[in-house]
DNA sequence: TGACGACTTGACCATTTGGTCAATTCTTGA
DNA sequence: TCAAGAATTGACCAAATGGTCAAGTCGTCA
C-alpha cells in the first residue's frame, strides 16, 4: 500500500530501473504481449529479481498503469474557468502536447488498455474521468451561453483534444516516417504544438477578429 | 497470391470466419497478445484447421493487415482539389468518420501496429502513405497560397484529422464509458460526425462567412 | 565483527504457446 | 459411383511462458 519512502537505494534502483522497462514493454506490446523475461531483459536484472520486487506481471502493470493516471490527472487539472477560452484551452491543450513529448509511453500504454476493452481502469473511467469531463462540460457549456465560442458538443471538443494532442505520442513511428524518417526535433515539436494549439482554438473560438497572433487585418 | 476467386464455398466460409475472428482478437491484444487457439475458437473451428487455412499466426496477420490497408487506401483516395477546401474536407473527414464507424477493429489494428514500431508495414508507411501526403500537402498549399485557408501546416492537418476521426474507433470503449455505458447510437454518431467536420473545417478555413450549415446572419 | 535481514540468482516447474501430423471424413466431377 | 482431392481434427511436440524456490551473497547496524 505505502510506496514512498527512501527505502534502500537499492530497492528504489531496481524498481526504478524494472518499472522504466515494464513501461516500454508494455507500451510496444500491451498487456497480454508483454513477457516478464523480456521485461527482466531490459531492465538489466535476472527474471527471478523482477519477481522478488514485483510477485506477479499483473502487479506490476497495474503500478504502471496507476503512475500513468496519476500524473496525467495533475496535469489535466487546468484549464479553469474564468479565463478566456482561448487562454484556458490553449494552456491546456499545451500541456497534453507536453505530455505526449515527455511521457509518450504513458500515453501507449493507455491508449492500449483502453483497446483491449479497460479492463484494468473501469473504476477510473468510471468516476475520475466521467467526473472531470461533467465539471469541464459545464465550463464549455458556460462558454457558449455567453457567446464566446461556438455551440459544439463538449465532448467532441475533448475528444478532438486527447486524440490529436496523443496523436503525437501514440503515432510517434508514423510521424517519424512522414519526417524522413527521424523523429520531431525540439523545434519541429514546438512548432507542432503551436499548430495544434492555434488550430484546436480556432475550431470552436467565435472570431471575427481572428485568433492567430499575427493580427494582420482581413483585406 | 491470388486470393479472389469463389473458390469452394467452405474454404471461403471458412476463411472468412478465421480472418473475422482474427481481426477482432489482434484488435484486442495486438500481434504479441494473440493466441491462434484464441483466434480459433472465436472462429468456432478447431486450432488444427485454422493452420490448415493459414499457416503460421504472422501470415495470418499480414493478411488481416492487408486487407485494412487496402480498404484505407480506397476511401482515403478522395480530398480532390479544384473543389471548395470546406467540400473537399467534409467529404474527406466524412469518410474517415464513416469508416471509424464500419471498421473499427482495423483503425485499432492499425494503431497497435504503429504502436510496436511498424514492423510489418514500414514498406506502406514509407511509399504509399509518405505519397498520399506529399500529394496531399500540395493541395493544402494551395488552398493556402489562395487564400482559401489559414496558413497552417499540412501534416499537423492531417494528423489532427487522423487522430479525431480514428479516436471513434480506437477510444470507442472510453466514449462509451462517457456516453453512459453504452456506445454510440447511429443518431449519437452521426452527430459526432457532423460536429467534427464542422470543427476541423473551422480550423483552418478563413471564414468572415462561417463555415456551418444552419447560415443565420451573426448579430 | 558478526548476525540478521535484504538482495541475488540458477535451476526448476506446470502451463501455454505456435505449429505438425497422420488418420479420417467429406465433396465433387467424370 | 467412385476415386481423388479438400477439409477436419485429436493427439502430439518443442519452445516459451509466468512463477517458485532454496542456496547463496551482500549491506548494515549494534
Amino acid at each position: 500500500m505505502q510506496v514512498k519512502l527512501p527505502k534502500t537505494s537499492i530497492r528504489a534502483d531496481n524498481e526504478a530501473a524494472i518499472l522504466a522497462a515494464a513501461e516500454s514493454v508494455f507500451a510496444e506490446v500491451g498487456f497480454k504481449g508483454a513477457t516478464t523475461s523480456e521485461i527482466a531483459r531490459r531492465a538489466a536484472v535476472p527474471k527471478a529479481n523482477l519477481h522478488y520486487y514485483f510477485a506477479t506481471k499483473e502487479e506490476l502493470y497495474r503500478i504502471v498503469l496507476q503512475r500513468v493516471l496519476t500524473v496525467w490527472l495533475s496535469a489535466a487539472s487546468s484549464m479553469d474557468d474564468n479565463e478566456l477560452p482561448e487562454v484556458a484551452l490553449a494552456r491546456y491543450i499545451g500541456m497534453k502536447m507536453d505530455l505526449s513529448r515527455t511521457m509518450p509511453l504513458g500515453s501507449q500504454i493507455w491508449a492500449s488498455e483502453i483497446m483491449r476493452g479497460a479492463p484494468m481502469i473501469q473504476d477510473f473511467l468510471e468516476k475520475t474521468l466521467k467526473e472531470w469531463v461533467s465539471d469541464h462540460e459545464i465550463v464549455v457549456q458556460r462558454w457558449i451561453n455567453e457567446g464566446k465560442i461556438h455551440p459544439v458538443s463538449p465532448k467532441a471538443l475533448f475528444f478532438m483534444i486527447w486524440a490529436t494532442t496523443q496523436h503525437y505520442a501514440d503515432f510517434a513511428t508514423q510521424i517519424s516516417v512522414l519526417n524522413g524518417g527521424t523523429p520531431l526535433s525540439d523545434e519541429e515539436f514546438e512548432a507542432a504544438r503551436l499548430q495544434v494549439i492555434e488550430m484546436i482554438v480556432r475550431s470552436v473560438v467565435r472570431s471575427p477578429a481572428d485568433a492567430s497572433n499575427s493580427g494582420l487585418p482581413k483585406s
